[in-house]
DNA sequence: TGGTACATGTAACATGTTACATGATTAG
DNA sequence: CTAATCATGTAACATGTTACATGTACCA
């Protein structure tokens, strides 16, 4: 029952569970619909969040249901904490781009693997723009959804803008030899 | 002397080690940098992974200088271990926004407080990116610095959109009671 | 000669990842 | 009755963060 300060992981658990009750199952579903595209959790950590929040007193396990389904609660303390964590002021984004260093030490890689690597990164981006471009068509009815949605998409099209202009930056870097 | 597999993290000191030899505070300050605004790395960390190197033979240690300064120098092995992680595909990117959170849950929120919150994220990357433009002016010798920094301008215009667009998004979240 | 920046590192903890172990229920 | 899926959770480890402890050299 000790106090602890929320991580953003455990704040969105609980603003999963502003609802209905939800098993960890549910939650880990749940979590990766709704911010899947832009926040990622195991279920490792959300059975121990889950366990945590209980010890803290922030949610509460119901009785074991069929195949040991144990529903969580939000328990008023915990709303509390929630409301507390979502008014303050986000903590800073975190972005880590490994292709970055990639491209940052290109000068140690054979010339063609280089772009082998390109094309496969923009493939990939390529893709889930065109997944969440999808997505975006049913999702009219819910505002923010939609609106981490377009953050989404604003990025990958960036990322698209950045590749197709990556070759002309780096035909320089190509030593004349 | 057990061999690990190399983390981005271990891989872009070798990467920087791969001219002179550097101290682990000499690393802090060129990490930040050359890869400090795409790759977030501390002075512990920095430490440990010298530490973990040198037991795996990737670097050896020089006799202490002035003020007990180590240079660490890469050694074969570590050549060796950096091109391999190099050339290998990079691992997906992280991106974590914490903002969207709050967007997806601002419902609990006071109407108020996600405006102020919002202005507040706005600044910072406009803030941001106007710091990167006057960088990329001082960047025209260095082309995969400044494919690096593209990325950043491009992701921060991106966002800067993203948030103009976001009231016209949002304001059907207003319940109008 | 006293403060600041340099330079090392450890300790403790928080968070995130991967792999595994266990069993219940359901669908075919 | 058997395989797939649901559902729990632990263990071990990797990575990242924060705070602290220690001392050195330089500069005003």
């Amino acid at each position: 029952m000790t106090v602890r300060g929320l991580n953003a992981t455990a704040a969105s658990l609980l603003g999963l569970l502003h609802g209905d009750s939800l098993t960890g199952w549910d939650l880990v579903a749940t979590a990766q619909d709704r911010i899947g595209n832009f926040w990622t959790l195991t279920q490792s950590q959300v059975y121990r969040e889950l366990a945590r929040m209980t010890e803290d007193g922030l949610v509460t396990v119901g009785a074991p249901g069929p195949r040991d389904r144990k529903p969580y609660t939000i328990t008023d303390a915990g709303r509390h904490a929630f409301a507390e964590w979502l008014a303050g002021a986000p903590t800073h984004d975190q972005i880590r781009v490994p292709l970055l260093l990639t491209i940052l030490f290109s000068d140690h890689l054979e010339p063609g693997r280089l772009a082998e690597i390109l094309a496969a990164e923009r493939a990939a981006h390529a893709g889930r723009l065109a997944a969440y471009r999808e997505h975006e068509g049913r999702l009219t009815d819910d505002p923010v959804r939609l609106a981490t949605l377009r953050f989404g998409i604003r990025h990958e099209e960036a990322a698209l803008a950045w590749f197709d202009e990556l070759p002309g930056l780096l035909s320089a870097t190509t030593p004349p030899r």
